[in-house]
RNA sequence: GGCCUCAUCGUCUAACGGUUAGGACGCAGGGUUCUCAUCCCUGUAAUCCGGGUUCGAUUCCCGGUGAGGUCACCA
């Protein structure tokens, strides 16, 4: 049985590589008929951020990533779901003791009581003559009455993991096997002074105990694998398999950070890009499937899931291609299921667009739309009229003569025309009819049309101006165009 | 700096050791068209460098270079 997890620390934010790790966790368990599961990883006490899991929890369930075991809301309450909770780490202190005091009892770890300042000072000094920086095993060579002195002295002090000499590997599925020379590695804190473990230790005790069996996390943690593996090793536990996801990078090739434009996955959904397209977006953000396909439902993505064929190297994100992907999605949505989905950003912006011109606006408008939330400023020119100069009535090859005469003529027809008719398809029959009929030129008829419906130099075509104003308010624009020439 | 990882168009990528190195975004041009958008067509541009192995290397091996990660009582 397949359980991985995403074990995200609740202190900042989720910019969209810890989604995408987080969608290839997904992926994986859904492919394999797996289990999902979500765990917090809290244990740096200042760093909590107030509703930090909360916004997580959100986050997952707004794009649709639902996980199996893990927090989650409950009218508004946290509750752990699933038989391996609690799934947060702080609820979780008295959990990781035992193995602490395994790991001290059979000398994998010992006591360092050595202070912050003492330390930070060892590290000045060891990189200002380049060497790594490592503790110095001071506290290793302390004698067991000494220790015990300490101890009943209640002595500040911690917990660290006593790496052996040698050198330590493991297989990653997307790089294959890393091997790193114990000497290289630091004898890393186990359990902090103030009594939470580091991540390291209930990393690697929390996936025992749940029974994960393969932890795909990022690149970040190549480094301190070995560490985990050999705790695994210390505490006689069978090892889950690991892969790490290659980095998110921005345009100039750094890590991807905050500084340099928006990347928290929220604000995304925020800016209008709907969750499908930005996970079928990060999906493929350094990875293919099979192939020339781009688009690709959930269920085909969970179906041709494959570590193994994730590109190791790190990806640059294009934000162009993103926009591409969601206009793709935007079309694909039915008018009304857009209509509905367009509804919040208007409420944000605190416009209220009657909901019969809302729908029309929203099927003319469709083909047209990067983001949900560009139908806030697209609405504009359909509730109210802007003002425009009137010479932008007057075709290019034609005079203001041509464009008033021949709004009069389109005046008439549509005047006769049901309400009910005024379809995008019936009106281009009908003004098309009437162009023909008369001999005029398409250009001259349409253009001084176009403009009296919308003002604009750039719009949609006046037939689907039309359709979405409506007879009386096409009329009256016409109208209002007509005498504006004079 | 030590260690680890990585390397195909500007970007994301495809290519059993044999292809005119393919697709997508972007950009440019064209078609459709009253304008915009959509749609369609065309073009644009890449195997980091140097050795080896091989009849043949984008692909395998070694070295260099470059990039990223990591070196906390943060995750």
């Amino acid at each position: 049985m397949i359980r991985v997890r995403s074990a995200p620390s609740p202190t900042g934010f989720w910019h969209i590589g810890n989604l995408r790790t987080a969608l290839y966790n997904y992926l994986f368990a859904k492919k394999h008929g797996g289990t999902y599961i979500l765990r917090v990883e809290d244990t740096d006490r200042e760093r909590m951020v107030e509703g930090g899991v909360e916004a997580m929890i959100r986050l997952l369930h707004n794009v649709g990533m639902h996980y199996d075991e893990g927090p989650m809301l409950m009218n508004g309450q946290i509750e752990q779901i699933g038989d391996f909770g609690p799934y947060i780490q702080s609820m979780r202190l008295e959990t990781y003791k035992p193995f602490v005091e395994q790991l001290l009892a059979s000398g994998h770890a010992y006591y360092c009581f050595c202070a912050p300042e003492e330390l930070e000072a060892q590290r000045t000094e060891q990189q200002a003559l380049k060497l790594p920086t490592k503790y110095n095993r001071r506290c290793l060579a302390l004698t067991s009455e000494e220790i015990r002195q300490n101890l009943e002295r209640n002595h500040s002090r911690v917990v660290r993991l006593k790496v052996p000499e040698g050198e330590t590997s493991f297989v990653d599925i997307i790089r294959g096997k890393i091997t790193i020379n114990n000497a290289e590695v630091d004898d890393q804190i186990l359990l902090k002074s103030d009594g939470y473990p580091t991540y390291h230790m209930a990393n690697v005790v929390d996936d025992h105990l749940m029974e994960i069996t393969h932890v795909i996390r990022g690149e970040e943690w190549i480094s301190s694998t070995t560490k985990h593996v050999l705790l695994y090793q210390m505490l006689g536990w069978k090892m889950p398999e690991f892969a790490h996801c290659p980095l998110l990078l921005n345009a100039d090739h750094s890590k991807l950070s905050k500084r340099q434009g928006d990347v928290a996955a929220e604000d995304f959904l925020a800016k209008g890009y709907l969750p499908e397209a930005l996970l079928n977006f990060l999906c493929l953000l350094g990875y293919n499937p099979k192939g020339d396909q781009e688009i690709y439902t959930m269920a085909e993505m969970i179906d041709l899931f494959d570590l193994s064929k994730v590109n190791p190297s790190g990806a640059v994100v294009n934000f162009d291609k993103l926009k591409w992907m969601n206009e793709i999605y935007i079309r694909q949505k039915s008018t009304d299921e857009l209509v509905e989905l367009c509804q919040p950003f208007l409420d944000k912006a605190e416009k209220s667009v009657e909901a019969e011109l809302l729908k029309r606006v929203v099927a003319v408008e469709k083909e047209r739309l990067t983001t949900l939330a560009d139908i806030v400023e697209k609405v504009d020119l359909y509730v109210k009229l802007v003002p425009y100069d009137q010479a932008l009535l007057v075709w290019k090859k034609a005079d203001a003569a041509d464009a008033k005469a021949n709004l009069q003529v389109v005046s008439a027809v549509l005047e006769a025309t049901e309400a009910s008719e005024f379809t995008i398809k019936t009106l281009d029959m009908k003004i098309k009819a009437l162009i023909a009929e008369n001999g005029l030129q398409n250009g001259n008829v349409l253009w001084p049309l176009r403009v009296a419906l919308s003002g604009q130099a750039q719009s949609p075509s006046p037939f689907e101006m039309a359709y979405a104003l409506g007879k009386d308010e096409v009329l009256r624009r016409i109208d209002f165009a007509i005498k504006k020439i004079g």
